[in-house]
DNA sequence: TCTGAGCGA
């Protein structure tokens, strides 16, 4: 019990800020988020590629894999790890199948416990494309 | 074997 309590904290905010402006709700200035950019910030666009943050430094792909198919069919997953060091970086990538999987996979995982940590996951942003073949395996991705 | 709040080979 103490356990979900504890899950149900963390999911109120994983960053820190999360749904601090939905709280705010008595607050008579409230900024219509009518922005592609306001969107962008709390209304990702849907996809079947999954974000997976929080994810405990033991935790394989595997694993991964095996805790979101649970909640759909997932055609693939991956646990980023460093290539010199080889560890996990703490977070990883799940694809679904179906966006309707990806969504359930999202309310399914997110906020759950994954090897005694509390995991986050969202939609993954869509990532520049990997420039020219021939080129050098690693571009310069541009943040955000 | 590790780090922690992070978007990948």
């Amino acid at each position: 019990m103490a356990l979900r309590s504890a899950a149900a904290a963390a999911v109120a905010a994983p960053r820190g800020l999360r749904r601090l402006f939905s709280t705010a709700s008595t607050s008579p200035f409230i900024p219509p988020p009518t922005s592609a950019a306001a969107q962008a910030r709390e209304q990702p666009e849907p996809s079947t590629n999954l974000f997976v943050s929080g994810l405990s430094k033991r935790t394989t792909t595997e694993k991964l894999q095996e805790a979101f198919s649970q909640f759909g069919e997932v055609v693939h997953a991956r646990v980023v790890t460093d290539r010199v060091s080889g560890y996990s970086k703490g977070f990883g990538f799940v694809k679904y199948a179906t966006l309707e999987d990806a969504a359930q996979g999202i309310q399914g995982m997110d906020g759950k416990f994954l090897d005694g940590w509390v995991i986050f996951a969202e939609y993954a942003r869509p990532r520049p494309p990997l420039g020219q073949p021939g080129n050098n395996m690693a571009p310069p991705y541009g943040r955000q």
